[in-house]
DNA sequence: TGAGCCATGTAAACGGTTACATGATTCC
DNA sequence: GGAATCATGTAACCGTTTACATGGCTCA
């Protein structure tokens, strides 16, 4: 079982769907897995060293007129070891880090309309987030016309993802405005 | 402006809200924060060193028997920036990392019963996490009855959010099933 | 000619987890 | 007597971001 760094990761399956340079899969990544999967070049370039030294990736020079550029494919161990990690099922990494929610755990040590002020200020900027991902979805319907329709599935989650957060902290808003306790259960029911 | 390290945060709060030791910090987040902001001994210890230095906490020893205990509060300056924190709407942070989403993503290097086995076992890890968050809601009821009712809204959060991803994955299981194309819209429908 | 993009890389700092080390107390 | 819990702390390691540094290419 070949390990791969969280970095590796992102590396091997970018390089697989056409990427070729460090340039590249910052690129793609920037406007594709920001939202639930990071890179930066501290990262990806000495990672690509490490995955060539490993014998799981492969890189040629292909300077651009003057600019020495560096062309990475997989080799036949580095597509082995993406397939084996993207079905890999036993146990995966999820990290939520959500400060204000942290903020609103908080709530009874601030004042009521303090609280209802951030509560406010989260849902607009859930509603922000929900229309800038919205705003992708044309290019993500190309490339799915193409024959790459995951990636317009994961732009889909993190729609639904932002259109809840804004439905669930409008909730609280209302509650909270009218007085009623903020505490009741909400059921996600979702249609398509 | 006084500026805190992100445990810091969640060291000032947990403070405020009756903790007293390093450990009760520890024990409190486990059951309460750890989803959304988690804390570890690593980082507890040595930042109410610092917070103390800065002037932000005070401590006492209080030894409990031979266990050589401190207890540390809250000063004037430090309920002042733990206030101030918490009516901050500036920027904050957010941190969304999720593996199955990334493997999602990579869904078309794939074969469609892989993805299909994927997005299956990730429905029924989120059902076993809306089961476990369910299983803690009568320890926050009791507590929103002492009057500390934010705690509660914040897991219940944290089950509409756990509800909702079920949802997702569920007709996403479906879709993928019954061979349809798996890229409808998900509009998420909370109702109380 | 200048802005913006293409392209590669490193160093420092930061934040976090894990593992290790120690030992008393409580309760069955 | 032994297990679980209370209690504190450090060292090593890992992964990530940010800032810095460099310089060519493209197009208006």
């Amino acid at each position: 079982m070949v390990k791969l760094t969280p970095t590796a990761r992102v590396i091997l399956g970018m390089l697989k769907l056409g990427a070729r340079t460090g340039y590249d899969i910052k690129r793609v990544t920037e406007f594709s897995t920001r939202f639930f999967w990071g890179a930066s070049y501290g990262q990806i370039y000495p990672e690509l060293r490490k995955l060539e030294r490993r014998g799981l990736i492969e890189g040629e020079h292909d300077p651009r007129g003057a600019i020495a550029r560096r062309a990475y494919h997989l080799t036949d161990a580095g597509e082995a070891a993406l397939h084996e990690w993207l079905t890999d099922r036993e146990n995966w990494i999820f990290e939520y880090r959500d400060e204000q929610l942290l903020r609103l755990f908080f709530g009874d040590l601030i004042a009521h309309e303090e609280v209802l002020a951030n509560v406010q200020v989260t849902r607009e900027q859930w509603e922000q987030t929900a229309d800038e991902f919205r705003g992708i979805e044309t290019a993500a319907l190309e490339e799915a016309d193409e024959g790459q329709i995951f990636p317009l599935t994961a732009l889909r989650f993190g729609i639904g993802f932002a259109d809840w957060m804004v439905e669930w902290y409008g909730q609280l808003e209302e509650r909270l405005r009218s007085g009623e306790p903020p505490t009741q259960v909400e059921k996600a029911q979702s249609s398509s």
